[in-house]
DNA sequence: TAGATTGTTAATCGATTAACAATC
DNA sequence: TAGATTGTTAATCGATTAACAATC
């Protein structure tokens, strides 16, 4: 890894689409792949492919290409595929069931490991084997098992509230579906998925798109 | 507007954002905000917060700032909050079901119309006042009313085929949930939501604070 | 070897930031 | 008027693209 220099949000967001589209290749037996074949796929140029991989290293032969499966394996390790991530559900509800219910996570090492609600109707159900436990056994559930991902599926205005609980018990990276934004100390990682704000930017193509066509 | 020069999809990305933190100070009865203000929350420079209004148009006063409601309705008028646009989910499972639970879409103008699976088990059940139809039907559905956005909360492997429907039947914005990119008609907008792809951009940040902590 | 394609440096482009005149 | 803050142009920065030598 090319050390010091930061690696940039921009080829970070790239790395899971070269991952993924790997993975098809991978599953279609073809062994070899050319940045200008993976660039086709991403929509993007193959100078940036090799630009973005030169951030890590070298992982291709010149004058042939990569090879698929250990391109895929680099990519991997550097996304830290290598390892398991545990992850706790805060907030047991419709949107918490549905990711807890999202097979494909735990393929790609994302393990749910407990959910938690305060929904006295909901404690005890069983979601994919996992059952769901009151918010106030949290701390006491994290003392027991190692878990690095705390993904916040409540509503709004407890996010903030939940977030801070997981972080001072120890959390490693939050994942925030609640649709507000708050700051975490520096060595917790975030990611937000802002569901309304994704709706509005569709809006907003739309309403443009209209406007082009007249 | 500013005519001619295509706004870039960064700005379009930051509107939603100052929309939402204008109905928070709105909540909060301020009428008055400068573009300092904002940057703060937004975590952008001054400097960005006007460049970014100045694609639209200019909504301050000098020496004074811009006033809450007037800003937060032209922004809205941009993202096209003006007018309501009708959804239909398509697949109607646990993702599609939460968020067809997600009230606050509704809220912002994002109306549900209609669900449609081809699961005979949940067929003709009701979510939240909207029932549950069977994919033969979407078509006949659309021909009754006006749909401006599908939601794709099918598996993967019938994500294109669930879309290619939609557009052909006139759909203007897809908003989709699985984890596969397709092309879609210059004059059919489409957002992702890319979770597995988040999640591996949270598990990369995570194994950086830890690389950075040793 | 000849052809192909990477790794890597240099050039370009676009987005962010700075600066400041306009003006409330 | 004096002070403040926008609107807008110019400077800077970073990311993307192009180019090409290295080399398989």
């Amino acid at each position: 890894m090319r050390d010091e220099k930061k690696v940039s949000g921009a080829v970070i967001k790239r790395l899971p689409k070269y991952y993924r589209y790997l993975s098809v290749l991978r599953q279609m037996g073809i062994t070899r792949v050319s940045s200008n074949d993976l660039s086709k796929k991403i929509e993007i140029t193959p100078s940036q492919v090799r630009q973005d991989f030169f951030n890590f290293g070298s992982f291709g032969l010149q004058g042939y290409g990569y090879e698929v499966e250990p391109l895929m394996q680099e990519i991997g390790n550097i996304l830290g595929m290598d390892q398991i991530n545990q992850m706790i559900i805060l907030g047991a509800g419709n949107l918490g069931q549905a990711l807890a219910n999202h097979a494909s996570f735990e393929k790609r090492g994302f393990k749910i490991v407990g959910m938690f609600d305060v929904n006295p109707y909901c404690i005890g159900q069983v979601v994919r084997g996992i059952e769901i436990m009151h918010f106030d056994s949290l701390a006491e559930f994290m003392g027991r098992h190692s878990v690095d991902i705390a993904v916040i599926t409540v509503p709004r205005e407890h996010a903030r509230e939940a977030a801070d609980k997981a972080i001072s018990l120890g959390i490693k990276g939050i994942w925030n579906f609640a649709s507000v934004e708050f700051e975490v100390p520096k060595d917790v990682a975030i990611e937000h998925i802002h569901l309304s704000e994704s709706l509005m930017a569709l809006s907003y193509k739309i309403k443009e798109n209209r406007a082009s066509i007249r």
